[in-house]
DNA sequence: TACATATGTAAGGAAATCTAACATTGTATT
DNA sequence: AATACAATGTTAGATTTCCTTACATATGTA
């Protein structure tokens, strides 16, 4: 796994690459819009990708949109990343789309 | 800067990607073989560079080399690559080599 | 009005980190 | 042999960070 996708950085940190508050960022936790690793005792461990997410529910948030709504974009988002390597065929060997 | 070099990681995380204690990961900051950072209040932070940096340390120390040799030949290493991206040609604009 | 969303804040406890000191073992120097 | 330095463990006390739970509040929505 990439460095950006290791989960690594604590809460306190994440605030602050973030500007979010920890409330904040364990209510998006809560209502499914990231999801941190935890240690063995519980203490929870972002990834730099969680990062990047976190700051593009801030924007959203900024605008308005409500976290339900966010959800639903973050998946689309998945979703099409997913699409994307498909038609770029690096997933033929899963799916066998081609042939 | 890239995720590779940017300092998020706490010491307890260090130990369990490294192995290391945290005595030897603090002890080889003291010998100048490291350099994490300090937030606000004191805690050390490490980057995946820094993680990379302690797994050739441990490597080092098993064959029974010496914090001294070890931050000698770091530093040559750093030097190394410096030197290959010179003659790549990514530093001319800095040092005007060709030409 | 009643309910849900989003966030702040407080309390108490547990976990993580810090520094400093002392102990130990091995290796090197005198 | 005695001394010194290197590398690491361990302990202790203090400080910081993180956790959960609960209550408060403002704003929007059914």
């Amino acid at each position: 796994m990439s460095y950006k996708h290791k989960k690594v950085i604590s809460i306190g940190t994440v605030n602050e690459l973030t500007g979010l508050s920890l409330r904040q960022i364990r209510y998006y936790e809560e209502r499914g819009l990231i999801y941190p690793e935890r240690t063995k005792r519980g203490t929870r461990k972002y990834s730099f990708s969680d990062v990047e997410t976190l700051l593009q529910i801030a924007d959203k948030r900024e605008e308005g949109v409500q976290t339900y709504e966010i959800r639903r974009d973050l998946q689309d988002t998945k979703k099409g990343k997913v699409m994307e390597r498909m038609l770029r065929g690096q997933l033929n060997a899963h799916f066998k789309l081609n042939k």
